[in-house]
RNA sequence: GGCGCUAUCGUCUAGGGGUUAGGACGUGAGAUUCUCAAUCUUAAAACACGGGUUCGAUUCCCGUUAGCGCUACCA
């Protein structure tokens, strides 16, 4: 779909407006992702905008939670913060333009009326609004009694018949019916504006053109509608993502495990990685093929960014699955050169509170070897820890398999003969142990599995005479014999 | 319940009035042998259902079903 508005020829402007009230989860930064793929694509402006309305729930803690993770995925923004809760003036202002257009009115019933109606109306299986009756107070009583100190929220008053509607840049045309808008609080009673409110009148403010944001809003939409024109703004282009649901396909929720975009820093994700991955839930560049003729999934951000558009985003839902963030991260991991590496390893070893005791060119050696295996960052501070340093534990699983009866005896000689080596290369180690397994009358992989285990303290590893080469003598001399010292 | 949205392999998706419906992840099988969580080869796997429109629908339209979202003085 071409996105096809007056607006596209004006700089574009968009926002991220996550609510402090948690961390930043998969969806907010989806979110925030597909709005500086298209800010950074159009050239336009990204703007970072918290919404902190509801006292109760949001907490400095939480908005500092939320720029840690934005800049993990390499998330920057060119204007904000701007704090909701600093612009209360500009609310109040916005809801007197609406009353003074005739657009909103004062209510005066309270929370608990509200509250005991709605549970009458359901329960009479009448549908839950707002029955509109402050509407019918005069301005000018209404006027007198807010003079009184009486307590009024302020609703706005939805036309009673017609319908809203607006074009949205993935879901098309969608309209609603003003009989099923409810006459929606803008200021509540204390003052404070309301959602409804706040957005459209920062909006309107930041003069923004383009509202990327989750499908939850489409509903809320046609209210947000109504208060533009109320106002006389021009309507903004709305393009709304659908959601990203959980392995069960409901809403990704905390049930689901791990939803805060930072928790996937801990599991050893490459930010880039975990990048790629969330661009390709709900949006596609189309076809786009490999060298070899296949669709292209492996993008980097610039790609990405040059590639996004509005119309790419896919209007049903989609399952995050687990297993192929695993396989974008291995990818990511094995086309990173050890440099690109080093830095991602090297937090994760000071997580672990691991020091490495090689030279960098050792380590790099060692990085470049290792990654084929790696399943994440974490690795390499944990199971990859005999390669960047004498420290290391061995893994008893591994040891019980491999090292059985008189292997251990078997390694030490083994040790000797490496120590006498003169070439130390990947040919002449495996020359040498071939040679020993066959004066002994074993299988050589008794004796490679067996120095696996010793040399790296896994099961599992690169290819041995190549591990013993990242090693270098001395030490598959040292460790080789040590076992049963 | 009401309103809105959606519907291609298990999952992410490409495609689009006539195709062997393509790719990726995952899964199965095989190969390799020095381990596997590496590598290579290979297989199975989808147009939700019912009506139209049409010479012809997976594709367009309508309905059904299912799923999701919204239904607060939360955002």
């Amino acid at each position: 779909m071409p996105d096809s508005t007056p607006s596209l020829e004006k700089p574009v402007r968009v926002r991220f407006a996550p609510s402090p009230t948690g961390y930043l989860h998969v969806g907010g930064a989806r979110t925030a992702l597909f709005n500086w793929l298209f800010a950074r694509h159009t050239g336009g402006t990204l703007i970072l905008r918290i919404e902190d309305t509801d006292f109760e729930r949001s907490s400095e803690e939480m908005v500092e939670g939320i720029l840690v993770g934005m800049r993990w995925l390499g998330l920057n923004w060119d204007e904000g913060p701007f704090y909701q809760s600093k612009r209360l003036d500009l609310y109040k202002a916005t809801a007197q333009k609406i009353i003074d257009a005739g657009h909103a009115y004062a209510c005066f019933c309270t929370k608990e009326e509200l509250e005991q109606r709605r549970a009458q109306a359901t329960a009479a299986g009448r549908p839950p609004m707002y029955d509109r009756r402050c509407r019918k107070i005069a301005k000018e009583e209404a006027e007198r009694r807010v003079a009184a100190g009486e307590s009024a929220a302020i609703r706005f008053a939805v036309p009673e018949g017609g319908s809203t509607s607006f074009d949205d840049a993935v879901f098309g045309k969608v309209e609603f019916a003003n009989a099923e808008i409810e006459d929606f609080v803008l200021l509540r009673s204390d003052g404070i504006p309301t959602y409804h409110l706040s957005v459209v009148a920062d909006d309107i403010d930041m003069r923004l053109t383009h509202i990327i944001r989750g499908a939850d809003h489409i509903s809320n939409t046609p209210k947000q509608v109504l208060q533009y024109r109320a106002l006389g703004a021009k309507l903004p282009v709305f393009a709304h993502v659908p959601l990203i649901l959980g392995p069960d396909k409901t809403r990704l929720s905390k049930r689901h495990g791990a939803t805060s975009v930072i928790s996937y820093k801990q599991l050893g994700i490459v930010p880039e990685a975990f990048r790629n991955f969330l661009s390709l839930l709900g949006w596609t560049p189309g076809n786009v093929k490999d060298a070899d003729g296949k669709d292209r999934e492996i993008f980097s951000s610039d790609e990405l960014v040059k590639l996004f558009s509005l119309g790419g985003i896919s209007k049903s839902n989609a399952v995050f699955d687990n297993d192929k963030l695993a396989w974008f991260n291995t990818e990511y991991i094995r086309a990173y050169p050890a440099e690109l590496l080093m830095p991602l390893i090297e937090e994760e070893w000071k997580q672990a509170e691991f020091t490495p005791t090689r030279s960098e060119t050792e380590i790099h050696q060692a990085i470049e070897l290792l990654k084929p295996r790696a399943r994440n960052l974490k690795d390499f501070a944990i199971a990859f820890r005999a390669y960047f340093s004498d420290e290391f534990e061995i893994d008893p699983a591994a040891a019980a398999k491999f090292l059985t009866s008189d292997v251990p005896v078997l390694l030490k000689e083994l040790s000797a003969r490496y120590a006498a080596v003169t070439e130390f290369t990947e040919a002449s180690t495996e020359a040498v142990l071939r040679g020993f397994a066959e004066e002994k009358g074993l299988k050589a992989g008794v004796l490679i599995n067996g120095a696996r285990v010793v040399l790296t303290g896994q099961g599992v590893a690169p290819s041995l005479f190549a591990v013993m080469i990242a090693l270098g003598q001395q030490r598959v001399v040292a460790r080789l014999a040590a076992k049963l010292a």
